[in-house]
RNA sequence: GCCCUGGUGGUGGAAUUGGUAGACACGCAGGACUUAAAAUCCUGUGGGCAGCAAUGUCCGUGCGGGUUCAAGUCCCGCCUGGGGCACCA
């Protein structure tokens, strides 16, 4: 009988589907094991061989863990509020939410295709009113709470109130100074504290400004890149070189009101978290840098002819007569206000051409770039007058947006020095060269003033502690992550649950919502940068806010909905999170690795301080799944004919025998390895290309290859359905996970699939043989009842051990080898015992599902393989009394002997030396040591 | 630029704790079965040199150094592919 995997995979998908074999209680006696997958952006392209493979990955072990005896959940859903449905809607007025449900139809269709193990019946949707109910009300959480640092807790912010009301804010000073409403709040420097009377005499907007400068999720001013021919606020995506991807129009940097959330009141406790959880050392160094905790200290120079100072944070206080100038940020306020006429026109241009840069941009340009403002600072030590330079290498948005600049010592600033011609000062002797900076710890200090002859390490604690009692300064722990920008000028988002009333922000009643994104006529920016929501007259009227909240809302805290999907009253029931916990495995791409696994982190926080969580870690383990590129091809026309040169023909991409060249991508469906099939290419694109003519190299057409993301638009990305109706989903499932490692990233090549679909059909003759059709059924089964022999048991055991190992610690790929083996062994040894295959079925089943099912009922098991146990390893049956040693001489390796793994030293030095190989290689010379590591290796040095 | 990560045969990859480099596949070559094809099966397959052969021998894990009895694995310095860098998701 033929393994016939289409028929066999829609019995058994729609069997499934009938049982609610994968509907999972949260009610059970077995423990419990959560398995999650980043759930997708449902975009219009479909999924392609990309997607499934973390969801492959995790689907076997869900399956695993079931077969472990685990009450398995494993559910799916949709990020569905995004930015590209909103483009389409924009381009064809088709409104999101339908495009947005086709696109879920398909993605559906297609995960169906593959045979996962999901619980369909939690699904979520981010953009599903039932669903952003309550990410709308987690946002009022965070609004109405603030993290009392002296708990390290989020607290209701009447409690603060409260606090105000008793004693002022000097025990809870302002967290941020950065995001100020600066119209609002009296104080703008330093640490403004004020008292309980102070407290009592502010009218109610200043109270209501005061709390917004502590809530949680706070409304601040923030840069945003604006085009102001598209009249709209662009993502960083559609900014390509300082002008929009669409149209090509000037970008630039303008302030907006804009929603945050307080991270950086949470820097420490993720950075804590972080030593709980089991995340790769690569994620936990990703986040650990991304926070950048660093220490140092806020110094304040004055500034020559001036009243005003400059703030700069340091971590090197210890190399303050070092410095040589000032740099700091060119959209500083500061700089208009210290320029000297002379060097205005100056500034002024180029500030101008820092506002067209991105931050990306400006942090990754090589050239050296700045201006000098005219203006000096004074050294508080020696009174030395420092030039005050702008420069687009100095962010605004990190410490005070000032540095002093040590050109002895950072080579950046060296660098500048260099550039522009600055003098340096040498502090540290002979650790300088003059060639390049030193940024040692280690020096003694020289050319130091009152540092002199000090070590740089102590000078720091010493330096902090002057300028303290100088009052010109403090101790100052930074950090490099900033308050998350939690508001877009887009539609296709969640509404915020927030009204203003004169100015202030106040949140709707929680008892109202949904508050549901309303009908519009056109999916267009509103005025001044505003959303489209501003172009709604009742929304204006009715003063609720017109930005929407970004991607990342919906996405932080889905994992908690899955427990409880349908709960009307809470966004999951304490029993129901009580149960499911943490997430024991979380797969995904390292893409999120900064984003969303942080801001899923920050929320599972907050909800625990508020009491809505039993635990503050959201994610247990976390495996990084890599990413399936593109492999494209191209052709090569020469311009402005209609003729294509074959690869192999072309010395550089760009030119051939003098012409100019154009590369084009085509479509790596009808490229053979890189042989292009010339009739599918001539009628590609509408026949696009029909009238090609080819220069051939040997009668073909090979094409170029790049390695590049998967995506539409490069016509290499391959379609998973088009591989489960040739080959089946059993043999889609094992191919992608046959590729290599989960984590690791890696071309897409359909060349091989053929390889696993021979090995499942190798499996399957381990059951049936094949014979002339019409005969009986009875007659082509080849199983036994047989007693296996050891030699089966030891293959089989063998098979056990590694499988169970390779789930274990995700080693899929080498897991798919390892059923080959084994069932390459027992064909060879003409083995087809019940007994064995059954063990091997149900080892199989977590990765090839279908077919394991099948042939499991066909051995006159009724209850389904899904939920069977197990097999458990026995070491019985595999013991060895003796092994294979490699034979050593001086590191290399010379021969094998066979040894009992009983053997003592001097047995082994015995044996081994009365070796014909080893004596040749001695060549008379006696041995000076023989290394001898047990069940590993024998090594003669000479 | 900064942070993270990878680089092993013609190809995907294996080698889990420093201990037989290339498991398992793809591809390729040769053979069996077949009128033929498909399917299936068998044999070989890192490179060089020597040999009719069995085999022997040298080289070999991006490049250059180092540690070690022993390095794909550890250390130092380079080259290079990929991901992220705060409004793609």
């Amino acid at each position: 009988m033929e393994y016939n995997f289409n028929e066999i995979e829609h019995k058994w998908q729609q069997l499934w589907m009938k049982d609610g074999t994968y509907t999972v209680s949260n009610n059970s006696d077995k423990p419990k094991y959560y398995v999650l997958d980043m759930f997708p952006y449902p975009s219009g392209a479909g999924l392609h061989v990309g997607h499934p493979l973390g969801y492959i990955a995790s689907d076997i072990f869900a399956r695993y863990k079931r077969l472990k005896g685990f009450n398995v959940l494993h559910p799916m859903g949709y990020d569905a509020f995004g930015l590209p449905a909103e483009q389409y809607a924009i381009e064809n007025g088709i409104h999101p939410a339908v495009s947005t449900d086709k696109n879920i139809a398909t993605f559906r269709k297609q995960l169906d295709n593959i045979g996962f193990c999901f619980d369909w019946t939690r699904e979520v949707r981010t953009s599903d009113p039932h669903y952003y109910k309550w990410t709308q009300w987690i946002f009022l959480q965070l609004f109405n709470s603030w993290l009392n640092r002296q708990t390290q807790k989020a607290t209701p912010i009447q409690e603060l109130v409260t606090i105000f009301e008793k004693e002022g804010n000097k025990n809870q000073p302002f967290p941020n100074e950065k995001f100020r409403i600066s119209n609002l709040v009296p104080m703008t420097i330093g640490d403004p504290i004020f008292t309980a009377e102070d407290w009592a005499a502010f009218d109610a907007t200043t109270r209501q400004a005061i709390l917004m400068e502590y809530r949680l999720a706070y409304c601040g001013y923030g840069e945003v890149n604006w085009c102001e021919a598209l009249g709209t606020v662009l993502a960083n995506d559609e900014v390509v070189n300082g002008v929009s991807e669409r149209g090509g129009h000037p970008v630039v940097k303008k302030k907006l009101r804009q929603w945050y959330l307080r991270i950086t009141e949470y820097a420490d406790r993720l950075l804590k978290g972080l030593q709980e959880v089991d995340f790769s050392e690569a994620m936990k160094e990703m986040q650990t840098n991304w926070i950048g905790k660093s220490s140092g200290a806020e110094i304040q120079f004055t500034i020559d002819h001036s009243p005003l100072t400059l703030t700069v944070y340091t971590t090197r206080p210890d190399t303050i007569m070092g410095v040589d100038f000032m740099v700091i940020a060119p959209e500083l306020d500061l700089v208009d206000q210290i320029k000297t006429p002379e060097q205005a026109k100056a500034v002024d241009e180029y500030i101008a051409y820092v506002k067209s840069r991105s931050e990306r941009e400006r942090m990754s340009e090589k050239k050296i770039s700045g201006v000098f403002t005219g203006a000096y600072a004074v050294n508080p030590f020696d009174g030395r007058l420092i030039p005050i330079w702008i420069s687009e290498y100095v962010l605004a948005g990190y410490g005070t947006g000032a540095i002093m600049a040590v050109p002895c010592g950072d080579e950046r600033d060296f660098k500048f020095a260099k550039h522009f011609n600055i003098p340096i000062t040498n502090i540290i002797g002979t650790h300088f060269n003059g060639e390049e900076a030193n940024a040692t710890k280690d020096a003694v200090l020289e050319n130091s003033g009152f540092l002199n002859g000090i070590p740089m390490r102590e000078a720091m604690e010493l330096v902090i502690q002057t300028i303290e009692e100088k009052g010109i300064g403090k101790r100052k722990v930074n950090y490099k992550m900033r308050d998350a920008a939690f508001s877009r000028q887009r539609y296709w988002g969640e509404p915020f649950p927030i009204q203003w009333k004169n100015g202030t922000a106040y949140a709707l009643d929680a008892a109202t919502l949904p508050l549901e994104l309303p009908e519009v006529d056109s999916y267009k920016p509103g005025p001044e940068g505003e959303g489209p929501l501003a172009n709604i007259p009742e929304w204006v009227a009715r003063e609720l806010e017109t930005n929407t909240m970004p991607g990342y809302a919906g996405s932080s805290w889905y994992f908690l909905r899955y427990m409880d999907p349908h709960n009307n009253t809470e966004f999951a029931s304490r029993p129901a999170t009580d149960y499911w916990n943490q997430v024991d495995l979380y797969i995904g791409g390292t893409e999120h690795a900064v984003g969303h696994l942080l801001y899923s982190r920050l929320w599972t926080k907050a909800l625990h301080d508020l009491g809505y969580l039993s635990f503050d870690e959201p994610f247990k383990r976390l495996v990084n799944q890599g990413m399936i590129q593109g492999s494209s091809r191209f052709v090569y026309r020469i311009n402005g004919t209609n003729t294509f040169v074959s690869h192999g023909l072309i010395t550089d991409e760009t030119s051939f025998d003098g012409k100019t060249l154009d590369k084009i991508h085509v479509d790596v469906n009808f490229v053979d390895g890189t042989e292009l099939d010339i009739d599918s290419f001539k009628k590609w694109k509408n026949n696009e290309f029909a009238n090609a003519e080819f220069i051939f190299e040997d009668g073909k057409y090979y094409c170029g290859t790049e390695v590049e993301k998967m995506s539409k638009t490069k016509f290499n990305t391959v379609n998973p359905d088009d591989l489960v109706n040739k080959y089946g989903a059993d043999t889609f499932r094992m191919y992608e996970m046959f590729l290599g490692p989960v984590e690791m990233s890696k071309p897409w090549d359909t060349k091989g699939i053929e390889g696993v679909h021979r090995f499942l059909k190798k499996l399957w003759r381990l059951f049936y043989k094949d014979v002339a059709p019409g005969t009986e059924l009875q007659a082509q089964a080849v199983w036994t009842n047989d007693t296996p022999t050891p030699a089966e048991l030891k293959i089989l055991h063998k098979a056990i051990r590694k499988i169970e190992e390779d789930n274990e610690r995700f080693s899929f790929n080498t897991g798919v080898s390892a059923f080959m083996i084994l069932v390459n062994e027992l064909t060879d040894l003409k083995s087809h015992k019940k007994q064995v295959l059954e063990s091997l079925l149900i080892m199989i089943s977590s990765y090839a599902p279908h077919i394991a099912e099948e042939l499991w009922q066909a051995l006159g098991n009724t209850s389904s393989v899904l939920d069977a146990a197990f097999p458990v390893f026995n070491e019985v049956y595999i013991k060895e009394s003796e092994k294979e040693y490699p034979i050593s001489v001086n590191g290399k390796m010379r021969t094998t002997m066979t040894l009992s793994l009983e053997a003592t030293q001097p047995e082994v030095e015995q044996l081994v030396l009365a070796s014909e190989v080893v004596q040749k290689w001695l060549d008379g010379k006696p041995p000076k040591k023989i290394i001898y590591v047990k069940n590993k290796m024998v090594n003669i040095v000479v």
